[in-house]
DNA sequence: CTGTTAGCGCTTTCAG
DNA sequence: CTGAAAGCGCTAACAG
């Protein structure tokens, strides 16, 4: 069994629908097969005609490897996420996915689940030339091949990460704004003891919440105390063992502020599971206003992240460094906005 | 400026730490090194560790590209979906995911936007060498290129797709059987007049849901009415207009069966809209058991649907291939399970 | 066990 | 406007 016997059984590119097939067919050279199908100027009408019915005929797919080994573009932009788990990523991803579809770029998804190491790995492997462009949402360790992005021009951005230091392409969320309206709709709602459940502190926006959280009790002069803020890492179990420690203090807050909506879900569970009613007893608060806070019981207030919108952005300002490489592009914010739903209400016994 | 030049502002492959600078570095033949990144047995160990090293040293990272151009294994496999639109796909996505991570192998994402032509296009693209394997998710028109598919040998596993003829591996769910339950419920409760709102009708999935309900009716001798059965397409508005055409008729349904929970929210959306209550006045069920179907109010009553392990299993009946491309492979129906929560009810003035 | 060699399918000069 | 030729980085025979 010869290789290329093996390679056909393995192989649809064995059907052998090459350039070389419709070249010949077509009697010209590969080259114009090459220049017709990449929309070269410089192939006479006629010709570019004779081998675009061949190409149809014959049923040729371009080789995607091959073109970009061969150097050329490949017309699709990777996009490097940690999980497809929560709702959160799925909405910046429509963003994405929808404004690519606008203009024609394919995309091809890569899921590090965490681990650090792939990150790095999937964004040299696709940098290599597998794709045109790349866009990190959420990225873990950045520091770890930014640099080297950067310092050979390959277009990315990142999506929701707090720049550490060097400037580049970035699309965020107002979180400290957020967090800061958040908080400050608690106080003149009356709450004076506010618990605060925090995201993974690795992340940027984590540590943003955090610190809007605290300035508008600095604002409002109510002390910061530390027992009121427990760090939990955005998963459902952390709000409901948060909410539980916080409920569990001898001076317990009349409300919860979650940095996330999932977290937040946690903790009306939390709260209803030590029959304690949301919000009579405690109010609950979330962050991202995904599509599940409204329809939980009671509606969750939360934050809004702009998350589609954040994925569209990063998106044309990606396919914008594409076409103009020297364009200085820094960060861009878009705003949070606060949703006022039925978890939140003035604390017990006072009038709201 | 020279070829090579354009592509180092470019391409970060042009920082040149290819197989040849590791042979060159390790002292060895560029065979050598692949051999050692391919974990071929055929090297001395201590060779092995040399080239290691300067793999390392260097920060080598294999060229995908190159790779499968020339014909090795990509350890990765294509997954097609149509969009990221709905939680439901991702269900399927978490469960392909996770698997994968199990054993190492990476994932590439297409979306088609539910456009036929891209379908076929990404198949022969994917297929053609850049990745091991395909994983085709709700596929629109698989007749397209099953063929190909299987005359090449190529492994690929379809989820949620009834073959219409081709035997070929493929795992679903037990549509019929859930439909049926969920009807006969209702039936059980005492409703007579059912409405049902369909999905897509060019999805098997679809017809086998819709074929469910009938026989649930037709076992249950409660005659077929065609105006009871409304054509929808599995959108939010389809189950608010399909509803509000329901509820229309001279003698409205006292129930309603929409093919998906996303359509049920609609169905709870025009049946409040109209000052009724669920399920008080009129039953709602679903089909999927979408996260959110637990948490809307009131929640809602679903056949569930097991998508992520739809997922995991045709991930790893797929990896099974890989392995042994021989080994015949049907399709695989996992069971749809009825989750009773409070969307239904008896009928108005009716004991339960 | 290791080096050599021939491509994979395509893009891109460089000549005409 | 078109053909010829030189690779892109890597794998897989084939000889040692």
């Amino acid at each position: 069994m010869s290789k290329r016997h093996v390679n056909a059984s393995k192989n649809i590119a064995s059907s052998k629908v090459t350039i070389v097939e419709v070249a010949k067919k077509a009697g010209v050279s590969l080259g114009t097969v090459s220049r017709v199908i990449n929309n070269d100027i410089h192939v006479a009408a006629e010709t570019r005609e004779r081998v675009l019915a061949v190409t149809r005929e014959l049923g040729y797919v371009a080789n995607r490897q091959a073109r970009s080994l061969a150097g050329g573009k490949t017309n699709t932009i990777g996009v490097i996420v940690r999980d497809l788990g929560t709702g959160y990523i799925g909405e910046i991803i429509r963003g994405i996915d929808s404004e690519l579809n606008l203009s024609g770029v394919d995309l091809v998804l890569y899921t590090t689940h965490r681990t650090v190491s792939k990150e790095a790995n999937y964004v040299a492997s696709l940098a290599q030339g597998m794709v045109d462009g790349l866009l990190l949402v959420l990225p873990r360790s950045p520091v770890d091949y930014i640099g080297t992005l950067m310092e050979h021009n390959f277009p990315f951005v990142l999506i929701d990460h707090q720049g550490t230091g060097t400037a580049c392409p970035a699309v965020g969320a107002t979180n400290w704004q957020g967090a800061y309206n958040a908080t400050e709709y608690l106080i003149k709602l009356g709450h004076q003891r506010i618990g605060f459940i925090t995201g993974s502190m690795d992340l940027g926006c984590s540590e943003d919440r955090l610190q809007g959280y605290r300035s508008a009790l600095r604002t409002h002069h109510i002390p910061l105390e530390a027992e009121l803020v427990y760090e939990g890492d955005f998963l459902q179990t952390d709000g409901y063992t948060g909410a539980s420690a916080l409920l569990d203090l001898p001076n317990p807050p009349t409300a919860i502020f979650a940095s996330n909506d999932v977290m937040a879900m946690g903790v009306m569970d939390a709260v209803r599971n030590r029959g304690l009613r949301v919000p009579n007893d405690i109010s609950v608060i979330g962050f991202d206003n995904i599509p599940q806070s409204a329809m939980v019981f009671p509606p969750l207030t939360t934050v809004q992240q702009p998350l589609e919108q954040m994925g569209r952005v990063a998106t044309q300002m990606l396919l914008g460094i594409l076409k103009k490489p020297e364009k200085e592009n820094g960060r861009i914010e878009l705003p949070t906005e606060l949703i006022v739903r039925n978890s939140t209400s003035a604390p017990k016994g006072r009038a709201g």
